[in-house]
DNA sequence: CTGTTATTTCGATTATACTAGAAATATTTA
DNA sequence: TAAATATTTCTAGTATAATCGAAATAACAG
């Protein structure tokens, strides 16, 4: 996952509506909800929570399938752990020289 | 964690420079690396490293200690996890009832 | 104290995000 | 067609964030 992508996913995660909504999605599995009950449950206004859906499905964050009124939301659980795992990665590989960690001389490039 | 303190801690990931900076501190490992090598590593005007670093600061996600001119950054590993956990916390507890999904009739609460 | 390097504060510009009401559109049911 | 429900678009106000140059401060070395 490319940092610009990881970072863009991130920032659409770091609103609290619409990391509310997610958390509500996870717990909701893959079967999904409609954006109605999101809308009732979390008391956001529609347009509101249009807005915030439509970041989410940006970033591959939500999948939507209509079903006669209803728009089903899920979450994508792959996405999710991608960044996830862009967080940790390589937390244990701490490859950095120590001569390059204090500027004795020359870091300047 | 709770779930504001979640969003705020992603967003704050959700810069591209800072997360830039994050991953830099997670190569570095625990023993960290100097204010000034990040700047000139990553090829950041001084003055708006100092700004995303109070603002990694902030939420608990970068840990600094001085040693004589050198100003050492390292990033808070457990904090880190811990925000990776709250994404995927209840990933396989698909916990809400079918009969809340769809609006029946009332949700409405 | 003076000079040198490291880091921060200030200040200003520019851009982007959050929010939600009102109106519009879409989909079904009668 | 008309009425009901579901969702989106439009629009606009308000707020917050990103950026970085210049000047200020801090910490040391001589």
């Amino acid at each position: 996952m490319k940092l610009e992508d990881a970072a863009e996913t991130l920032a659409q995660l770091g609103n609290p509506t619409r990391l509310e909504v997610v958390r509500y999605l996870v717990k909701a599995g893959p079967s999904g909800v409609p954006v109605g009950s999101i809308q009732r449950q979390l008391k956001i206004p529609a347009s509101t929570l249009t807005h915030h859906l439509k970041h989410l499905k940006g970033v591959g964050l939500l999948m939507q399938k209509r079903e006669k009124t209803n728009l089903w939301c899920s979450i994508n659980f792959d996405r999710l752990h991608e960044v996830s795992d862009f967080l940790l990665e390589e937390c244990c590989s701490f490859s950095l020289r120590e001569s390059d960690k204090a500027k004795t001389e020359s870091d300047a490039a």
